[in-house]
DNA sequence: CGGTAAGCTGACGGCATGACAGGACAAGTG
DNA sequence: CACTTGTCCTGTCATGCCGTCAGCTTACCG
C-alpha cells in the first residue's frame, strides 16, 4: 500500500538509509515536542541524529514534509480510536460508559501525540489542504460512527427530527480535540482532569442521544 | 495605562513612529492570513510596508513579538464578547435566544480574526504564557460568565450536583472555539453553517442548563 | 538657524537553506 | 583477494534571510 521508501531524487532506500530516515523523523518528532514549530530547523534536526543536513534533504523536500510523514504514520495508529465505539451501546448504564470510554481513550491519543497534532492542527486551519486531509482521517473513525449513531436515535424518534448529525458529531468530535489540546491549559484554570472527564462524557452522551445518561 | 508606545531601545514613538508601527502590524497582520506561519519573514512584511526589515527591529523584538502585539488588541476588542452574556435569561424561549446569540457572535468574532487567532492557539498549545494569557483573555469573558451561570443554576438545584461548573464551560468554550477555526473544515464536511449553529446553541444550552431548550 | 531627538537605511557578519559532486561503505562476483 | 556496483553520507558552495550598528535624514523647538 505504501509503496517502497524513495529519496528525493528518486532511488529506492535500502535498510540503512530508511534508519537514518526513521532517525530524522524521531529527532524531528522530539523536537516538535521542546521547541516552537516556527524555530524548528532542519540544521537542528540533523545535528540531533547525528548526520548532517544534506542528508536530510536526501529523504525530505523541507520540514513540513517530514512533518506529514510522522502524521501519516500517527493517523494510521489513530484509526485504532474507531475501536472505541465500534458495536458500543448508546443506551442505558452501557452508554454511560461509551461516553466515558470515547472521552478517555480520545484524551490519552492526544495527549500521546500532541506535538505533532498541534502542527497538524494549524497546517488544516491555514487550509493546507494535506494537513486538512490527515486531520480528516482521524477525526473521521470517530466522526463517522458518532452520525451515525446519531442517525440511527433519530430513526427511531429517540433524537429531535431538526438535528443535523452530522453537524452534532463535528461539533462534538472538534470539542474533544480542542480540550485535548488545551489540557495543560485547563489545569492552570483551575480545572482538575478529574474533573474534566465526566463533564466531556455528560456533553457527548446528552448531544448524541439528547438525553442526561443514567450512571 | 498601556503606557507611551517606545522603540525597542527605548526612545518614545512620535506621529510618524507610532504610523510607521501600527503600518507593519497591518502588513504583518495581512500576510498571516495569505502565507503559513512558519514562511511570514521580517524581511517580506518591510517590504510590503515600503520600508527596511531594520525599521522592523526598531519597534519589535522579532516576529512573535509583532505578533502578539496585533493578539493584543485583538483581546481588546474581544473583550466586547461578555455583553453575549451580561443580564440574559437562560429560562424558557429566552434561554434559546441567549444560547443562538452567544454561538452567533462567537463565531462572528473568530472568524473575523481567524489569522490571528490560529497563531494565538498554536502559541497557546506550545506553552507560551504570554500567548496563554491572550487566549485566557478573550475566552474568560465568556467563560466566567457561564461559569456563574452554571454556578446559579446549580444553587437551586436546576444542575446536577455533580456538574463542574468550570469544567463544563471550559469545554463549551473549548468546543466554539475549536468549530469556529475549523469552519472551513465543517464545509468541505459537507455541514453547513445552518445546520452547525443551532447544533452548537444547542449544545450550549443542554451544558449550560442541563435541559432541552423549548424553541 | 542651530541643537536635539526621532526616524530610517545601507551594509555587514552570521547562519540556514538547498544543490551538487565525490568519497565511504556494504554486498555481490570472478 | 581485487574489482564492480549501487547505496549512503558529507564537504562545500551560492543564495538569501536574520539581527545589529553607525550614520544619515527629517521634524520639532527655542
Amino acid at each position: 500500500m505504501t509503496g517502497q521508501v524513495r529519496t528525493v531524487d528518486g532511488r529506492v532506500a535500502g535498510r540503512r538509509g530508511q534508519a537514518t530516515r526513521q532517525k530524522l523523523l524521531d529527532c524531528l518528532s522530539e523536537m516538535l515536542s521542546s521547541s516552537p514549530y516556527r524555530d524548528v530547523k532542519v540544521i537542528d534536526v540533523a545535528r540531533k541524529a547525528g548526520t548532517s543536513p544534506a542528508t536530510f534533504y536526501q529523504y525530505f523536500p523541507d520540514v513540513e514534509g517530514a512533518v506529514l510523514e510522522i502524521a501519516e504514520q500517527m493517523a494510521a495508529e489513530g484509526a485504532g480510536l474507531t475501536e472505541l465505539l465500534e458495536g458500543r451501546s448508546w443506551t442505558g448504564k452501557a452508554g454511560w460508559q461509551t461516553a466515558q470510554e470515547l472521552v478517555d481513550g480520545f484524551l490519552d491519543f492526544w495527549r500521546k501525540n500532541d506535538a505533532i497534532l498541534r502542527v497538524v492542527d494549524l497546517g488544516a486551519a491555514e487550509g493546507d489542504k494535506r494537513f486538512y486531509k490527515i486531520r480528516m482521517k482521524i477525526l473521521n473513525s470517530v466522526n463517522n460512527s458518532l452520525t451515525n449513531t446519531v442517525k440511527e436515535l433519530q430513526a427511531k424518534g429517540k433524537v429531535d427530527k431538526d438535528v443535523s448529525p452530522a453537524a452534532m458529531a463535528g461539533s462534538l468530535v472538534a470539542m474533544l480535540a480542542a480540550v485535548a489540546s488545551h489540557q495543560k491549559g485547563f489545569q492552570s484554570w483551575g480545572v482538575k482532569q478529574a474533573e474534566l472527564k465526566p463533564n466531556l462524557a455528560l456533553l457527548v452522551h446528552m448531544g448524541v442521544t439528547g438525553r442526561k445518561p443514567t450512571r
